[in-house]
DNA sequence: TTGAAAGCGTTACCAG
DNA sequence: CTGGTAACGCTTTCAA
């Protein structure tokens, strides 16, 4: 992981040194002929009332033809699509949005803090949904602050709302529902009445990998665990899968060893060095941390353990990135990306109006590879 | 990266089984207390002659306000402002770009294709600069057919698109351009002018790769390249890659080993399978295919062949990705967030009417992780 | 510095 | 089945 700095464009840190790009500038294009337009009305100069003129009809009609009603002649149809053809006129959705009411759109708040390989293919996932029903998505990033949110809801921008990151008690949510402003959530709250989610089940996951642990022999395995800030707050996952492994550890006569980190290399390290010096009989952990357990991998490998022979371990981590550590994480499935297109589904049956709240909460999915091994029973009586 | 399925919950393939998750639905909400409403002007009610009315002052002057137009007294603005915030008004985004004739938003058209660690990168950064300039920001995947690439530019819903996956020649380009469309490009053709971009130099990262491993000594250095009907199609950075390496070869006086294959572990797999059974001397090889490099990693390791003491590798990818391989894996680096920053960034000067065309080629930065090895005097005689 | 009024391009209601 | 017309909520001349 250590890298040293050369002569020729070799760096360490791979910053973006902007000012040493190669940038050339051409110059002013001002009103030449390049011609580029910041109004979008000049692309678009064919209206519904063209149409209406050259198919002659009423707006009304063209109106009806486009929005696919069912009272028109289908000879008028027939007549009115050609001409809209003919001069290839497309609506103006700021126009439509503004007459019809709705947006025809949906936004994702994407917490602005760390970056995840995992959590950004909840955004692809969700762009799907949206498109698949012919919805626009927008994405939003940087946390929003109570005004920003309520400006949003007002601004009319989005039809509704798909929120990450929920806490057991969420402001943001009880101030949706209090709106009636359409959401749901990637996630869930202490009390979720009335509100549709789709959320990873911590509970039953971190119960699974414990006892799947127990059962190969293991018997000192500690838990990575999410920030205990993030546990304080009242974070969803932190405080599911912290208590369920307090929990599952009891059931099993296990001794509980939780060492807390936010979800960064430099921490999640120190914690895994915390855990290994003062625990050395641990031979098997579990991570909350994603693709930053490997900062753990690199701990381990650093004191000279080898995975899995003298440490399991499993993460909660999407398959993809699973797949790129050596050995291959055993790991809790997180779909994220299924997460993502569930959620922007949900959203949208909601909005047309299919009033069932779903409650999705998939059961964990463990998946074998290689970073997990039976305790031998020579280890299974403690001698570390 | 093999794996089983056991009884409980334990599965190889973490594919979704939606039919079989604990799925509750709550009932109709209907009119009921959820109050859901698919109307987004329910949240809306107050607007722009509320206040108007409320401050004793015409629409005019409160959009003027609203617009921060210099023609207002102090005192005027001072008091249509604490009313503004008192009945909590937002103005109705739709309306606003309907009436001025701009959205304010940039696209983003995301390629669906393949999703890649890397590429999503590209994502929150052009949303981040997005947000940084209070604009906002669409996601749009499904690969746009030339009708909807027309739709979109007259649906005014955007004021301007950013592009991905360019080619040498591409269709959409000249098409924005003929309309008089704000876009740029992250990627480049073979003729540029008048179009701003960002693009990775994989021209001189290629070269670089080649030279830094030349320059250790070693002779018989492969292209993992990316497929070939990628680079008949004209896809830049398929050819780019492909004839700078030609190039840098004939140079040094290399032979060429080019091995061709898709973004997909099996094709990847396979590929360097082909390789080593043709080229058994070979001791470097250089990939383009990001995350899926593991594919080769796993190869080798399958084959006995240890990185980087028997074989060297090299990848264009994304810092966090490369820290997740073992050997973490010495790199082009590849900012994909910063390329997409940067790419939002100028579209937006772009439509603010900056007319200068920016054309951003950041020189490649050669990371140096573990993964690359000088070739001891012993093998560069080509005892393989 | 302010106000009145004419759009912006659709949708949707109400007559016919 | 079709046409007229009033919204939709805001911006932007043009006068005052």
């Amino acid at each position: 992981m250590r890298a040293t700095r050369l002569k020729h464009g070799v760096a360490f840190t791979p910053s973006l040194d902007i000012a040493r790009w190669i940038i050339k500038i051409f110059g002013i294009a001002a009103g030449s002929d390049t011609g580029h337009k910041p109004m979008a009305t000049s692309t678009n100069d064919v209206t519904i009332a063209d149409i209406a003129r050259a198919a002659g009809v009423s707006v009304s009609t063209v109106s009806r033809i486009l929005n696919n009603k069912p009272d028109v002649a289908e000879e008028t149809r027939q007549r009115v699509r050609a001409v809209i053809e003919e001069l290839g006129f497309t609506p103006h959705a700021q126009a439509q949005r503004l007459a019809a009411g709705r947006s025809r759109a949906i936004a994702l708040l994407f917490p602005d803090a760390q970056r995840s390989l995992m959590r950004e293919e909840f955004i692809l996932g969700a762009a799907k949904a949206a498109s698949d029903a012919s919805y626009t998505f927008y994405l939003m990033t940087s946390d929003l602050s109570r005004p920003q949110l309520t400006a949003l809801c007002r601004s009319a921008l989005t039809d509704g709302i798909i929120l990450m990151e929920i806490h057991l008690r969420d402001w943001r949510v009880s101030y949706l529902k209090r709106m009636g402003f359409p959401f749901v959530m990637i996630g869930r709250c202490a009390n979720n009445n009335g509100i549709s989610f789709i959320d990873m089940d911590f509970e039953h996951g971190v119960a699974q990998a414990v006892e799947y642990l127990a059962g190969l022999g293991h018997r000192k395995i500690a838990l990575l665990a999410l920030s205990s800030e993030a546990y304080k707050r009242g974070y969803g996952p932190a405080v599911r899968s912290r208590d369920s492994y307090v929990k599952t550890c009891r059931k099993l006569g296990l001794a509980s060893i939780v060492v807390s980190s936010a979800d960064i290399a430099a921490e999640v390290a120190a914690a895994t060095h915390k855990l290994l010096d003062h625990h050395p009989g641990l031979t098997a952990m579990i991570s909350m941390h994603g693709d930053v357990t490997i900062a753990a991998y690199r701990v381990l490998e650093e004191r000279g353990l080898r995975i899995p022979e003298d440490i399991s371990v499993i993460a909660f981590i999407t398959s993809r990135t699973a797949e790129l550590f050596t050995p291959p994480l055993t790991a809790i499935d997180f779909p994220a990306y299924e997460f993502g297109y569930q959620a922007g589904r949900m959203l949208i049956a909601q909005l047309q109006g299919s009033g069932a709240v779903e409650h999705l909460l998939p059961s964990p999915q463990l998946v074998l590879r290689r970073s997990v091994a039976a305790l031998p029973m020579a280890r299974q009586n403690g001698s570390a």
